[in-house]
DNA sequence: TTACTAGTTGACCATACGGTCAACTATAGG
DNA sequence: CCTATAGTTGACCGTATGGTCAACTAGTAA
């Protein structure tokens, strides 16, 4: 009953934006509302406030983006596939953000997290939970690549946490240089540290 | 000529303490202030804005730290025990911030940069600046690692921006989770990206 | 048609913030 | 002891922000 609306879907995106393109900190009710083309009532009426609706907006962003990683990270991909794929779909996802707004933009979770995370208990722990999502995605390729005898692993876990580590690093360095071609590193890196002889070397 | 005062030094040792705690949008000029105890006034004495203080602030955090990276990092040190020695540093770092403020703060760069990268010219310059020079320390100990035959690296500057993004990403993670015990991983991190033979290996 | 209700509006308020300023103060250097 | 000057003070101002609210609107379901 009662009128419907795609008002409170319209905030979530206009959130997400305006955060990840700037910061939390800086981000106002005013402008995500503006943005929404929604008055400041109707936000109120929809969300108690910005730390919760960035929440929902991190939650929403990430439930998107693992269609993607679910497709990348298929069984059906060999393991080490998984990670070139993953590694081409950040660069052109980053190029992408440049070519559109101008600016390289990196990790939400990452950019977000180190923000609030002092200040802020609600996003940390919605940050840490898809942080701890996306993990599993790095342990079963690992795990996989050992598996195949691709690689050698004594702890599946410690090796994940590594390449999660440096993937975000990276993808920071990359906002911060604004430079998206910082990540056509990372296929080399993420080789590195998993122990793969490189293809150039395995021509020989 | 005129009085003398280190209200300049006390404000930048407080804008240092709440970004570095907190995060750069919810720092206010007032708490800066208050801190250090000064009026605003005499903020406006010494600093044009937030930015221009925070870009000093640091630097000047930099230049304190870089004093026990050159000694980390001395020649005199064996290549890869300098890695050893960053390792332990920045996890007894950590560990006493957590005991003093009760939180793991992780790298003041990168947070910092983050945040604000896409809104601050200057501080985005300034931090760019810092990381470039913090970079010169791992590649010189790359090199020397390779030229004492403990390693075969092929692209010195690469390898040093892949352990860079690492050490800062697990910084970043440290943060996020509040546990500096994260950072006792790095010291293996490093040497599977460095391709070095764990301790253990070696001992067969 | 009607009644109910989710959604919308924009004015409104208190507060906090960035930033200014003229008057004041202490001291270094002559 | 002077005096020029760097530093200090706290009141002050305009604005932006978070947050509230009562009146209003439109669509849903009976």
């Amino acid at each position: 009953m009662g009128r419907v609306s795609d008002a409170d879907k319209r905030l979530i995106k206009a959130v997400a934006e305006l955060i990840w393109s700037g910061s939390f900190g800086s981000t106002t009710i005013g402008q995500i509302c503006t943005r929404a083309r929604v008055q400041k009532g109707s936000f109120y009426h929809f969300f108690d406030s910005k730390s919760e609706i960035a929440s929902i907006a991190l939650q929403s962003e990430w439930d998107k983006e693992r269609e993607e990683w679910d497709r990348i990270f298929s069984p059906s991909v060999p393991p080490l596939d998984r990670f070139r794929k993953l590694v081409r779909h950040s660069y052109e996802q980053q190029k992408e953000l440049k070519r559109v707004c101008g600016r390289v933009l990196g990790c939400p979770l990452c950019t977000l997290g180190a923000e609030v995370s002092t200040q802020d208990d609600l996003l940390r722990l919605t940050v840490q939970r898809i942080m701890k999502q996306a993990m599993l995605y790095f342990e079963t390729a690992v795990r996989d690549a050992h598996a195949a005898g691709l690689i050698r692993v004594a702890d599946v876990g410690a090796k994940a946490r590594v390449l999660y580590a440096y993937g975000e690093g990276l993808l920071t360095q990359a906002r911060i240089h604004n430079n998206a071609e910082l990540l056509l590193e990372m296929e080399q890196g993420i080789f590195d540290i998993l122990g793969v002889k490189s293809v150039v070397a395995r021509r020989r």
